[in-house]
RNA sequence: GCGCCCGUAGCUCAGCUGGAUAGAGCGUCGGCCUCCGGAGCCGAAGGUCGUAGGUUCGAAUCCUACCGGGCGCACCA
C-alpha cells in the first residue's frame, strides 16, 4: 500500500517537473527497484528516454528533474547516478511503521463481479496431476482476484453428457455387463469409485481398438445420454456424480472448494442452448448448410473475422447433422449465461457440504431445485482455466459473444490458458508403461486418460503425505499421531501446490516423480520452514520471557532510521513489493510470480537469520530492531501463503 | 499450408511493459551444527542468451528471416 502511494505520488511529481522543465507532456513514468539495494529503492530511466526529443544529455535532464522536485513524505532523497537514473532513497523509518501496519490488510472492495471456471475434470476417472495443475492455477488465481478486493465466484463445469462419460456407460453396461444396481453397490464398497472407473475406461479404450465395431456402442450411448432416455442415460448420471464427489474430494485435499457446479446436461435441459441457437440464427452469422460436406449442419461462419484469417476451414459445427450439438454451441450458450445475457436461470440443489456448513451447489433440470438457493451467473468479467489446446475453440466462444453483438464481454472473456503436464519418461517407466525407443529422446510422454496413463492426482498427494511423514518421525515428532499426521499433510499441499505454480503457464512440465516429492530448495516446504523458523523464535523468546516489543507504540519509540541496515532494510523493501507481484501475477495471467516472489523472499530472510541472530542479541534496541523485520517476513508470508493456497503450520 | 508456444549454466527454470555487472534451484567441489531446529547457511566452478540481420543512446527482452522441438486447425471434448 504504501509502496504503491510513493510511486503514484512520484510519477506524477515527475510528470509535472518534466512538462514544465521542458514543455514534453509524459504518459507514464516507469519506478522500479534499482538492481543493487545501495542504488536507491525506486528508480527512473526517464530522463535517458527524454534526452532526444529535450536535445540534452540525460544527466543534465535528470539533475533539472531531481532539483526541486518535490519528495513525498517517505522518501528522503534523490540522487542521479550512471547514465542519468534518478533514484530515490526511502525513509527507512517512515516505510517500515507504515508497512508493517499494512501487511495483509484487505484492499477496499472494488464490487467488481468475476467469474472463475476451473477444474473441469470429465467425470468418467480419476483425476491425474494434469488436472491439478488447472485446478491449483484456477484456484490460485481466484485467491489473488480476491485478495485484490474482487467478488469471485467459482465453477466447476461438469461434462457430463460427452462421449468419455458414455465410455464408460459402455465399459459397465457391455463389457462387465452391470447395470444400475451393480454400479451403484459399487459406488457404495468404501473403495475409489474414480480409481474403478480409470481402469474401467482405459479397457474400453483397448476394446474399441482391438474392436472397431465396437464404436457403435459408444454412438449408440451417447444418444441415450444426450437425451436423457431411459437407463442408460440415468447410469451416466450416477456414474457422473459418483466420480465428481471423488473429484471433489481429491481437490479438497489442497484446500480447492466451489460454489456451483454446472452441468452440460442441465444447459441442454434447461433450454439455454435453444435460446442461445435462437439468437446465433437470427444473427446471420450461423447458417444451415444445404450442401457440401457440411450439408445439414448448422455452423457457424468465421471467414469474416480479421481473428481466423488465413484457415483452411473457416466454419465450425455447432449443430451436428443428427441434429445434436457440439461442445463449442454448449460452451456458447453457457458463456452466455455467465455474463448474464440469456435471460434464463438454473436451478439449483446441494451436493455436497463442506466442514464449515458453506454449500456447493450443482445445477439441476429436475423438480428438487431450492428455493432459497443463491444466485449465480452475471459476471462482468469472465476468467476460463483452461489448458492451450483449447485456445481454438476459446477464441470461437468468443467470436460468438462477440457476432451477438457483445463486445464488451467478448472483450472480458479471457482464457487462462497454461501448457500440459507430461510425464518424463523415468517417470513414465516406473508407471510401468513400456516407452517405445522412438520415445526413448522424447523430453516427456502425454498422459492419456484413454490408455489409463497418467499419475492420479490422490496417488501423489498420498506419496508425498508419506514422505512428509517419514521426516517427521523421530526428533522432529511432536509425539502426538494426530498432530504430525495433520502436519504431513500441510508440507504435502505445500509441495504439490509450489509444484504446479512455480513454472511459467506457457511451459510444459514434464513431471518426475522425485523432483516433485523434493522438499529442498525451490520448494513449498523451503517456504514453510523458512516462515516456520520465524514463529519458534517468538515462541522461544516467550519462554524466556523477552518481550519482542512488537507492539505499535514500542515500534513507534525504536531506532529504525539508518539504524536498519541494508540486510534488515532489504527485507521490509521486497516484502512492500508483494501487492505489486499479486497485480502483475494477475493481470500478466502468470501466477508463478507469486511462488518467485515468495522463494526470494524466503532465502533473503534465511541468509539474514544466519546473519544476524535475534533471540540471543544482547542489545534490546537492536534485537528488537532484528524482531521487527522478521516479523515483516513472517506476516508477508503467512499473506502470500494465503494467496497460493499453502496452510501454516505452527511448527514442522 | 495457417496459427499458438518453447529454445538462457551439465539438468530444470527466472530474468517484469527495452535500462545499470544475465540470476536461482538441482547436480559437482569446498566450508559451517557447545544451533533462534542443517527441510538451513556461506563459498567455488559453470553461460557465443538457438542462428543471422534490423530498430535503439542501450536488446536475453522489440521487429524480420531462418534452424530445432511441441501443440492446435473433427459432424471428440
Amino acid at each position: 500500500m504504501i509502496l504503491e502511494q510513493i510511486t503514484e505520488q512520484l510519477s506524477d511529481a515527475i510528470k509535472a517537473r518534466v512538462l514544465t522543465l521542458f514543455g514534453i507532456p509524459v504518459e507514464r513514468v516507469i519506478l522500479q527497484a534499482p538492481p543493487r539495494l545501495a542504488m536507491g529503492d525506486l528508480a527512473t530511466a526517464v530522463a535517458m528516454e527524454l534526452a532526444k526529443q529535450a536535445r540534452k544529455a540525460p544527466r543534465q535532464i535528470a539533475e533539472a528533474i531531481a532539483s526541486g522536485l518535490e519528495l513525498p513524505a517517505a522518501v528522503s532523497r534523490v540522487s542521479v547516478e550512471g547514465a542519468g537514473y534518478l533514484n530515490f532513497h526511502f525513509d527507512r523509518r517512515l516505510f517500515t511503521l507504515a508497512h508493517l501496519e499494512a501487511i495483509g490488510a484487505p484492499l477496499p472492495e472494488t464490487g467488481h463481479r468475476i467469474t472463475v471456471e476451473h477444474t473441469n475434470i470429465n467425470p468418467n476417472k480419476a483425476a491425474h496431476i494434469g488436472h491439478l495443475r488447472n485446478a491449483v492455477l484456477g484456484d490460485t488465481l481466484i485467491r489473488s482476484l480476491v485478495a485484490l478486493g474482487h467478488r469471485v465466484e467459482r465453477q466447476n463445469y461438469i461434462d457430463d453428457t460427452g462421449v468419455q462419460v458414455a465410455d464408460v456407460v459402455v465399459g459397465f453396461e457391455r463389457l462387465l455387463g452391470e447395470g444400475i444396481a451393480e454400479v451403484q453397490k459399487r459406488i457404495a464398497d468404501g473403495t475409489k469409485f474414480d480409481y474403478f472407473c480409470w481402469d474401467l475406461y482405459a479397457r474400453v479404450g483397448h476394446h474399441y481398438e482391438a474392436h472397431p465395431e465396437a464404436l457403435e456402442w459408444r454412438r449408440e450411448t451417447l444418444h441415450k445420454i444426450e437425451k436423457g432416455e431411459g437407463d442408460t442415460a440415468k447410469l451416466g448420471a450416477i456414474i457422473a456424480k459418483a466420480v465428481v464427489k471423488r473429484h471433489l474430494e481429491t481437490t479438497l485435499r489442497l484446500g480447492i472448494e466451489y460454489d456451483v457446479l454446472v452441468k452440460e446436461s442441465d444447459i441442454i435441459r434447461q433450454r439455454f442452448w435453444d435460446r442461445a441457437f435462437e439468437l446465433l440464427k437470427k444473427s446471420g452469422s450461423v447458417i444451415f448448410e444445404e450442401e457440401g460436406k457440411h450439408k445439414g449442419c448448422w455452423v457457424m461462419k468465421l471467414a469474416d473475422s480479421p481473428e481466423f484469417e488465413g484457415m483452411e476451414e473457416p466454419d465450425k459445427i455447432l449443430v451436428r447433422s443428427n441434429g445434436t450439438v457440439t461442445y463449442v454451441g454448449k460452451d456458447i450458450a453457457y458463456q452466455l449465461w455467465k455474463f448474464g445475457l440469456i435471460g434464463d436461470t438454473f436451478g439449483y440443489r446441494e451436493f455436497r457440504r463442506y466442514d464449515d456448513g458453506r454449500i456447493v451447489w450443482e445445477t439441476t433440470s429436475d423438480d428438487d431445485a431450492v428455493a432459497g438457493a443463491p444466485h449465480f451467473g452475471g459476471a462482468q468479467s469472465v476468467y476460463n482455466v483452461i489448458d492451450v489446446r483449447q485456445g481454438y475453440l476459446q477464441k470461437i466462444v468468443k467470436e460468438g459473444l462477440r457476432i451477438l453483438g457483445h463486445a464488451q464481454q467478448a472483450e472480458r472473456s479471457i482464457h487462462f490458458s497454461y501448457e500440459m503436464v507430461a510425464l518424463s519418461p523415468a517417470t513414465a517407466k516406473s508407471l510401468g508403461v513400456e516407452v517405445k525407443p522412438e520415445d526413448e529422446q522424447k523430453a516427456y510422454l502425454e498422459m492419456s486418460g484413454r490408455k489409463g496413463l497418467g499419475v492420479k492426482a490422490d496417488d501423489m498427494l498420498d506419496e508425498l503425505e508419506a514422505k512428509a511423514r517419514e521426516k517427521i518421525s523421530g526428533e522432529r515428532s511432536s509425539g502426538s499421531e494426530e498432530d504430525d499426521a495433520r502436519l504431513a499433510r500441510q508440507i504435502a499441499i505445500a509441495a504439490l501446490r509450489y509444484f504446479m505454480l512455480k513454472y511459467g503457464r506457457t511451459k510444459v512440465i514434464a513431471f518426475d516423480v522425485a523432483e516433485a516429492l523434493s522438499f529442498e530448495g525451490d520448494s513449498g516446504p523451503y517456504l514453510l520452514y523458512s516462515t516456520v523458523r520465524v514463529g519458534n523464535i517468538f515462541r522461544k523468546m516467550q519462554e524466556r520471557g523477552v518481550d519482542p516489543m512488537l507492539a505499535k507504540d514500542q515500534v513507534d519509540r525504536l531506532a529504525i532510521g539508518d539504524e536498519l541496515v541494508d540486510d534488515m532494510w532489504q527485507i521490509v523493501r521486497m516484502s512492500a513489493d508483494t501487492e505489486n507481484v499479486i497485480r502483475r501475477a494477475v493481470e500478466t495471467l502468470e501466477l508463478s510470480l507469486l511462488t518467485r516472489h515468495a522463494f526470494d523472499l524466503a532465502q533473503t530472510f534465511s541468509s539474514f537469520y544466519h546473519k544476524f541472530p535475534i533471540l540471543n542479541e544482547k542489545d534490546d534496541a537492536e534485537r528488537q530492531r532484528r524482531a521487527v523485520v522478521a516479523e515483516v517476513f513472517r506476516r508477508t508470508m503467512v499473506q502470500i501463503f494465503g494467496i497460493i493456497g499453502i496452510p501454516m503450520p505452527e511448527r514442522m
